[in-house]
DNA sequence: GCAAAAGTGTTGTCCTTACACCCATGC
DNA sequence: GCATGGGTGTAAGGACAACACTTTTGC
């Protein structure tokens, strides 16, 4: 059984059991180092592609890293931390972000131990030429990626289970597409994160049932084929029906 | 653009950039203090419960408030955190145990910002007299849930969502339930805890065909109607698909 | 014998799957 | 004209939803 701290006992004593002082009682805790890692992925050409740095530990040297920072700021929320990171690294507002695990093994950092949360990004690659190239940041492949530092394969594992599981249940594949987009892109797509091959005709008449297309009006360009037609994601409709919203099946 | 601490550029002189003395600059974070909140689900009476505690907080008092303590130890892992509280709370071993959710606004907490990471379990109510009743521990209805200390309420809130959406994607619900249970109680178990109500029939053919149930070869008892057949769980089997799990749809 | 819950099948509907050919464009 | 992917419909099978009566036990 664990014995309570003797500072939270002389709390109690104040006060018939109860404790006033609640600034004095977190003082009192003891404190871990917070980062958020964020795992921002992209499609393009075909792949799924997560974008990473070398990282700047000796020790990691030559290995790849997910974009992470400490959680500074002390009025700094969580989301808001994960938010700053992609606007520092890919000058990118208003993505797609959602929290997904927190790792906290003791022997994760070799530095101590450190807290580690992670996010999900899905950002649409065409949006944002990479300006910034300090320490090699590019998009990396996903399904080519081996040795990472710290245990960054690991929290990408995750999160790329997250994604294909995710994918299935609310169409956020379009945040990964262009504006406008063929539906050839979009089955390329789902058939990249989820590692199947799908029938097309299927595939269509999926969409088609779930109304959440809206028809440019525009064809593809410079394609050495017949030219499919581009269409547009109905956000707006996606927004208002979330609550009904039930899956994606394959 | 955010500016490097002094102390990181520093670290960067001494390699070409990179950092080497790792640990010196995990000293460097800022740090903060964690929790793990375990949310614990039951069910009795047909009724979804989760334990509480009052909370000990004079700006608290008379509030519910969840079963948890600071991830202390520097050794301890998250996941063995909230196994400890449970064996602290409930002397449970081996209890299904899950991570869903880590909380950080800066404002949640009033003695300053600390961090909690949110686990739920799930246990049977009937393994486990509550012995400690300090703190007025007891298993308090869901569904009658109101004002909660801290941001309590809310947590609460995002584990019932999940634990709804988990069983439906798996048979979590054998956790909750006594070894030996009849289908009627297998399905009132689902219909508190999804908050509809199901076609017996249908329920029972549905779990028929999943092949997870033994037929133990005996009935209720003192039951003031006929008596149902007692079923065991077969986890085994359940382990052993449990990567071809695709889900329960009712 | 009556109250209370156990137990049991069938049918229609819908969704999913499997499958093959013609069309439009660039070269 | 040929290579490339765009675009389309149908039929069979499986899952889900709706629905009512008989059986067993305690009292």
């Amino acid at each position: 059984m664990k014995v309570e701290p003797e500072v939270i006992i002389n709390f109690r004593k104040q006060n018939g059991g109860l404790i006033s002082n609640v600034k004095k009682l977190v003082e009192s805790y003891p404190r871990v180092p917070i980062t958020v890692d964020c795992v921002i992925f992209g499609f393009d050409e075909n792949e799924l592609k997560v974008l990473l740095i070398r990282s700047d530990m000796v020790m990691y040297k030559g290995k790849w890293s997910l974009l992470g920072d400490f959680a500074i700021d002390n009025d700094e929320d969580l989301d808001e931390a994960a938010h700053r990171i992609l606007r520092e690294r890919t000058g990118m507002h208003n993505v797609y972000l959602e929290q997904v695990k927190t790792f906290g093994k003791p022997g994760r950092h070799p530095g101590g131990r450190v807290l580690t949360v992670a996010y999900c990004s899905l950002i649409n690659i065409q949006h944002h030429e990479l300006k910034i190239h300090a320490h090699e940041l590019h998009w990396h492949n996903v399904s080519s990626l081996k040795e990472m530092a710290f245990d960054h394969k690991e929290i990408l594992d995750v999160c790329y289970k997250w994604l294909q599981k995710r994918i299935q249940e609310h169409p956020l594949g379009f945040n990964l597409l262009p504006d406008k987009f063929s539906l050839r892109e979009l089955q390329n797509l789902y058939e990249a994160i989820l590692g199947v091959s799908l029938d097309k005709r299927n595939f269509r008449k999926k969409f088609a049932s779930m109304n959440l297309l809206i028809d440019t009006g525009e064809m593809e360009r410079d394609v050495s084929h017949r030219p499919g037609k581009l269409y547009k994601f109905n956000f707006e409709k996606y927004e208002k029906n979330k609550k009904k919203w039930i899956g994606i099946d394959f």
